[in-house]
DNA sequence: TTCTCACTCTCATAACACAT
DNA sequence: ATGTGTTATGAGAGTGAGAA
């Protein structure tokens, strides 16, 4: 390997984001000679702290080797073919599923037997696996084999070494029971153990668990895209398991602030949103400017009473127009359009070979998703029930219904829409999300920028393909906008909240200012409005108002606004929702 | 700075339905 | 009967924020 130093160093930052690490490969003059010398995990200790990143160089290692082999091989002799390559190029002309069966059948049978052709020329007949780390070998002298028992990280170890061997060998993903035996039998002549047939099959078992999972990483391999297609039926595989009974667990971190109000205005707004219950006749845009006026009293009563009732009890919860519009209101976001516009930036970051073409972008995309972070669809989309309480996609009949808690909410027959309903569920519901389920955060957190709710292995997926959480400025900009559009269009006496989400005083200024601008202009008028009497300047302590309307169980999200916020904001706090400030939800991360 | 704790992530494996 | 893809699950490993 001709490679400088500089060159290794090049190829080390490609797969080690470790600038410690990547100074002492400089340091210690590490070039392409080095590197060939460096076949073990002893020899990578010394540069690499972690086993990870030991076994990552010694796989990326590999790779590089291999890779200069090839090039070598076809600049001496164009015209050999290699079996790899001779099958891989006949599969991809194979097209997936209209051609003829007896082709197809042809196809297979061809394919299969080089297949075995292949691992038969490359798997030895006597398999010995490869050199060890010092400290296994310690352990095995030692007969501290319960070190090799499960979970335990000589196994790890151990199983790792086989399998990267046997794949980067031997190119081979399903080993026959031959040569699981083979395997098996080398381990425990490796291990010391008696050679008993359960100790063999034992060994098998773990190895083969270990190439199960490691075909996940290599998909795109042909052997396991022939296996894939022939044993991955839809319906097949172990049924998921359906949380009856449960329920779809509320968030206090997605709560918004509700300012209190007195008595008879909160009667008021009670009574119109009886009303708009009631009264399904009204004119469109009165409906709506009473929804939004209402907005207070549906915050409220979400925060204590089951799915179902809420249903009942605002039956506007069935209308997406609604549902986007209180979205708007709550968290400042226009979801019909930002879905719109995320969808296919998303996707193109996320989908590198064309992959579940039959389906819409939106669905597409839950299922690229969910498939990076290898979850179930199911949990997310399906044609049948759902399988938790959590808000879920189901298709049925070209209309895809939104399920909260097993009730259906909201029905929609654009796939755009029904991607916006399930992230607006999370909003208008204030869901937690479900302990695993990954894909729902990262849409979460690209639409309504907001990055609390991601865990480290969606940040790394956010950072390996580049996608970008809306910066606040971008989203403060997008929210005056909205905010201002908003009032404009509806003369309406909700006005929008203004984020006093970070802490950039200028920017937070800047919405207050504009907010402001609006607030003078409604004050002027609004005596003749039936609107919501805003907290008035004097009145200092919410919590001494009657029992009746503070409810609220005290939060300690109170605090920040009892004592902050209310100098700088007072004059702008005819709003009657805020968003949970930053500081005080950073406490505790919830799964 | 180091230590502790609570949480998430990863791994090995079980359970299931289907194919051979 | 065995192998495969699939999901579920418990336990160890790993991690990061707050405490000391």
């Amino acid at each position: 390997m001709n490679f400088s130093c500089d060159e290794v160093v090049e190829w080390c930052k490609s797969f080690i984001n470790d600038d410690i690490i990547i100074s002492r490969f400089k340091e210690l003059e590490i070039d392409g000679e080095t590197l060939a010398l460096m076949d073990s995990i002893d020899k990578a200790t010394t540069l690499f702290p972690k086993l990870k990143q030991q076994l990552l160089f010694l796989s990326e290692r590999e790779k590089l080797l291999k890779v200069q082999k090839t090039d070598l091989i076809s600049s001496i002799d164009s015209s050999s073919i290699t079996s790899t390559n001779f099958s891989s190029s006949s599969s991809s002309i194979k097209p997936a599923a209209n051609c003829s069966t007896d082709d197809y059948m042809d196809d297979r049978v061809f394919e299969e037997s080089l297949v075995k052709q292949k691992s038969n020329i490359l798997f030895p007949i006597e398999y010995i696996i490869p050199a060890l780390p010092d400290s296994l070998l310690q352990d095995i002298e030692a007969g501290a084999l319960d070190k090799f028992g499960p979970h335990h990280t000589n196994r790890q170890v151990l199983v790792d070494i086989v399998t990267h061997d046997l794949i980067n060998q031997y190119d081979l993903f399903y080993p026959t029971h031959k040569q699981f035996d083979l395997i098996g039998t080398a381990i425990i002549r490796q291990l010391k153990l008696p050679m008993t047939r359960d100790n063999i099959a034992i060994w098998k078992d773990a190895v083969q668990t270990k190439l199960k999972r490691k075909r996940l990483q290599h998909r795109d391999h042909v052997d396991v895209k022939h296996h894939q297609s022939k044993y991955s039926k839809s319906g097949s595989g172990r049924p998921v398991k359906r949380m009856i009974g449960e329920v779809a667990q509320r968030d206090r971190q997605k709560q918004l602030m509700l300012l209190n109000y007195d008595a008879d205005t909160f009667n008021d707004l009670q009574l119109k949103s009886k009303s708009l219950k009631d009264n399904s006749q009204i004119e469109f845009n009165s409906l709506l400017n009473l929804w939004k006026e209402t907005v207070y009293v549906r915050r409220k009563a979400i925060r204590d009473r089951p799915t179902s009732e809420i249903l009942e009890g605002f039956p506007g919860y069935k209308d997406p127009v609604l549902i986007f519009e209180e979205v708007k209101i709550s968290m400042g976001v226009d979801l019909r359009v930002v879905v719109r516009r995320q969808i296919p930036i998303l996707l193109q970051k996320m989908i590198t070979t064309p992959a579940f073409i039959t389906d819409s972008p939106p669905i597409q995309l839950i299922r690229v998703l969910c498939r990076q972070f290898e979850e179930t669809v199911h949990h997310t989309y399906c044609n049948t029930t759902p399988s938790t309480p959590y808000p879920t996609l189901v298709f049925v009949d070209h209309i895809i219904h939104v399920y909260v808690d097993f009730i259906p909410i909201v029905s929609t027959t654009s796939p755009d829409d029904a991607l916006a309903l399930l992230l607006a569920m999370y909003a208008i519901f204030e869901l937690n999300f479900h302990k695993n389920s990954r894909s729902i955060r990262l849409l979460y957190a690209i639409v309504f920028a907001d990055k609390r709710f991601l865990s480290n292995t969606i940040r790394d997926v956010i950072q390996e393909k580049q996608i970008d959480i809306y910066s606040e400025l971008n989203r403060q900009q997008l929210t005056e906008i909205n905010s201002i559009t908003n009032n404009l269009v509806t003369e309406s006496s909700t006005t929008e909240q203004p984020h006093c989400y970070n802490d950039n005083k200028s920017s937070v200024n800047m919405v207050i200012n504009a907010t402001e601008i609006l607030n003078n202009n409604e004050n002027a008028t609004s005596a003749s409005f039936d609107s919501p009497a805003p907290i008035v300047k004097g009145r200092k302590r919410p919590q001494k108002l009657p029992k009746t309307l503070t409810t609220e169980k005290p939060m300690p999200i109170d605090h920040d606004s009892d004592h902050e916020n209310q100098n700088d904001c007072s004059s702008s706090m005819s709003k009657k929702l805020q968003r949970v400030d930053k500081h005080s939800s950073k406490k505790k991360r919830r799964y």
